[in-house]
DNA sequence: GCCTAACCGAGACGGTACGTCACGTCTTTTA
DNA sequence: TAAAAGACGTGACGTACCGTCTCGGTTAGGC
C-alpha cells in the first residue's frame, strides 16, 4: 500500500534530495513508540524526532502535522487484504469478516489500530482519506462478492448489494468495536454469515 | 441521566460543600464552546475555566482530567431514550434505530457526539464507563424487545436475543459511523428492519 | 517582649473570645518549620495552618499577612538584652558587641534571624516596626553608655554620642553581615573596642 | 561589569545560538518594571516575560529562577567604581564612602538596590555571588588605600589594613542601611573619616 | 440555663504564578 | 539545498498559594 506521499509539495529537483532513509526512520520511530505501549496522545512530534534521531523541521517538511503523519503510519501497518478462494461465497464472506476480528490482535497492532482510528475519526479531513483508501475498497470487495451471489441465485437479488454487505459487516464490526480487548468468540463470523444467508435466500417461485 | 458523579473522591462532610451551581456552569461552559463550533481538541481546561468563569483548580477538584470531564458532558447531552409503543415489535425496532440516526443531528450536538465518542474510545477506562452507562443499557432494551418477539412467535427463537439485536443494530450503526455528516437516507431503519425480519421469521414446522 | 498584638482589630467583647492557645500554636508552628530548616520563602500561610492544625482564617483573623506574622515570630525569638556590669565602660561595650556575634548562632535561630531580617528589610512598613522596637532601643543603650564615658572623661566629648556608638557598632555589624555563617574571630569585639577607644581618648589639655 | 553569564549551561556550538538581543531585552524589562515602581515581590517571571515580549522558557533557559535573574540585573545596575585622585588618602577615603551614600539615590535605582539586596541576602548562594563580585573588590580597594597610608606613615601600621578599612566602612554602611530613604547628612563621610584618622595616627616613637 | 454572637476546623472558591512541555517557525553549522 | 540541532513566542499543562467565603460545630459571655 502506497503512502499518502509524504513527499508532496516538493517543487524542484535542485539541491540536496530528501533522504528516503530519513522517511523510513521517522515512521519506524512512531511504530517503535507504539509498540512500547506509549499512548497515542503522548506521542509528540518532538518525541518522534528524538526517537528517530531526526530534526523536527525534517518531519514538518514531509507532513503538515501529527495527524497526517499518523495516517501514513496507519497505512503502513494496515494488514494485507485476505486471500479469497473465489469458490464458495459463504466461505469468502466468513474470511472477510474473520479478517476484522484478527486485525485488532495479531502482530504489533494490538490496541494501536483502535487508537489511531479514534484519532483519525476526530478529524474529518483524515477520516475522509482513511475512508477512501482503506474502508471503502474493502466494502466494495464484499459488495462485489454478494453481487456474484445474486447472479448465481444464492442471495435474493432485490436489495442493493452494498446494503446487503452492510448487513453482514455491521454486526461483526459492532462486536469488534464493543470489545476492543479482542475476546471475540471464534465462531462469530460463521454465525453471522449463516444466520443472514438463511434469511436472505431468494424467495421460492 | 445521572452524572458519573464529579463529586466523587470527596471524603467527609466537613468544610465548605462543593457548589452544584459551579458544577453546572462548568459543563454548560463546555457545551457552549462546542456549540460555537470550537473543535474538541482546541478546548483546553484553561479555556473551559475562562468560559465558565471558574478557577482551574475548581475543575480539577471534580475531574481528574479533560477526558473525564468530557464524559460527563456527553452523558448530559445524551438524548433521552425514545418512547416505545409496546404494541408492534417491528415499529419499536424502527424507532430504536431511528433514534441513532437522529442523534448525530438534531439540536446542538451536530459534529459533537461523534467527536467526543472518538475521544472516549481512545481511552479504555472511559470507553468502559461509556459502554456501561450508555451503550449497554440500550442494547439490552433492544434485546428485550426481540425476546418478546421470540415469545410471541414473531422471530425465530433459536438464536440469542442479544446476537439477534446486533444484527439490526450493526448495519444501522455502520452507516451512522461511515457518514457522520448526517446525510442518511430516511427509510434506512425501515429497510434494515423489514429485510431482517423477513429472514428471521420462525421456520414453519 | 510583647507581641505587636495580633489581637488588634477585635471590636466587641461579645461572642466567643479568641483562644490564646491558638495564638501560641501558630507562632510555634512557624518556629518549628524554621527549625526544620524550611526556607522562609517556602513557608506559606497554608503550610503554617497545616503545621499548627489551625484554619487559615484563624491566622488571617490575627495578622493581615505573612510578613506581619513573621515580625511577631521574630520578636518572640529575639534574644534578651545582655546584662551590663555598669562598672567598666570598655567591658560593657565589648559585651554589647559580642551579643551581636552570638546572635546569629546560639540556640535555634542560626540562619533564621538573618533570613527574617532580610524579609523585613524588603518591606518598609515592617522595617520601620523592627527598627523602632528592636534596633533603635539597643542603639540608644550603647549611646547612653558612651555618654556616661564622655561625662567621666573616658571618651572625647566633642562628638555626638550616637555617632560615636555607630563607630563601634558599624564595623562589628559589617562583619556579622558579611559572614553570616558565624565564623567570626572571637576577639573581634575587643579588637574594635580597644582600637577605637585609643583613638577616641580626650585630647590632653 | 560582566554578567554572571546567563549563557552558562550551553554545551555545544550546534543549533541556533541564543540571541543576545533577547538577553538584553529581558534585563531591560526587569529594570523598566522597577522604574515604574513595581515592588520586587510583585515582579514575576511571567510578568517579566510579558514586559520583555519574550517566552517564559526563554528566560528559564538562561536563569534557573527569579533570584539569579535579579542578581544579573543588579550587576548591570551597579554604578561604576568612583574615580580616586591618588594624591590624598583622606580625600580618597571620603570619595569611597560618599559613593555609598549616593548609591541609594541617584539615577534609576531609588528603592531598588536596597530591595534587591534584601532578596539577595536571603539566599546564601546568591549572597556569596554578590559578595564575591561586588562587595569584596571594593572592600579590597579601600584596604589597599589604607595600606598605602600605612607605608607613608599616615596611619598606624600595627593593624590589619582590611580591619582598618572596616572601621571606616562599617559606620557609613550602618547609616545607609538604617535610613534607606536617603536622607543622610552630607558631611557624614567626612565626619567619619576625620574622626577615625585622628584616632589612628601612628604613635609617636 | 438558654441565646446567640463570635470563634474554630475544614475546605471550596476565583485568581495568579509556578516551572515544564509541546507546538510550529526560525536560524545556525555541517555536509 | 537538506539535515541536526536547538532557540524562539505562544500557550496549555497540573500544582500550590493567595485571601475570601461558606459550612457544621464549639464556646463563652449576657440575658
Amino acid at each position: 500500500m502506497n503512502l499518502a506521499d509524504g513527499l508532496a509539495g516538493r517543487s524542484s529537483t535542485r539541491g540536496r534530495p530528501r533522504s528516503e532513509a530519513v522517511e523510513r526512520s521517522i515512521i519506524e520511530g512512531v511504530m517503535q513508540l507504539l509498540e512500547e505501549g506509549v499512548p497515542l496522545a503522548d506521542i509528540s512530534i518532538e518525541r518522534v524526532a528524538r526517537t528517530a534521531g531526526v530534526g523536527k523541521a525534517t518531519i514538518y517538511r514531509r507532513w503538515p502535522g501529527k495527524e497526517e503523519l499518523f495516517v501514513d503510519v496507519m497505512l503502513v501497518m494496515e494488514p494485507a487484504d485476505p486471500e479469497l478462494s473465489g469458490t464458495s461465497m459463504r466461505d469468502d464472506l466468513v474470511v472477510l469478516l474473520e479478517a476484522l476480528r484478527r486485525r485488532g490482535l495479531a502482530n504489533r497492532s494490538s490496541a494501536f489500530l483502535h487508537n489511531v482510528q479514534a484519532q483519525v475519526k476526530s478529524s474529518p479531513k483524515l477520516w475522509a482519506a482513511y475512508h477512501a483508501t482503506v474502508i471503502e475498497p474493502r466494502r466494495l470487495l464484499g459488495a462485489e462478492l454478494l453481487r456474484r451471489g445474486q447472479r448465481n441465485g444464492e442471495v435474493r437479488p432485490d436489495i442493493d448489494a452494498t446494503m446487503l454487505y452492510d448487513l453482514f459487516l455491521g454486526p461483526m464490526l459492532l462486536r469488534v468495536v464493543l470489545r476492543p480487548e479482542g475476546d471475540l468468540p471464534e465462531g462469530l463470523a460463521e454465525l453471522i454469515v449463516d444466520t443472514l444467508l438463511e434469511g436472505l435466500r431468494p424467495v421460492a417461485p
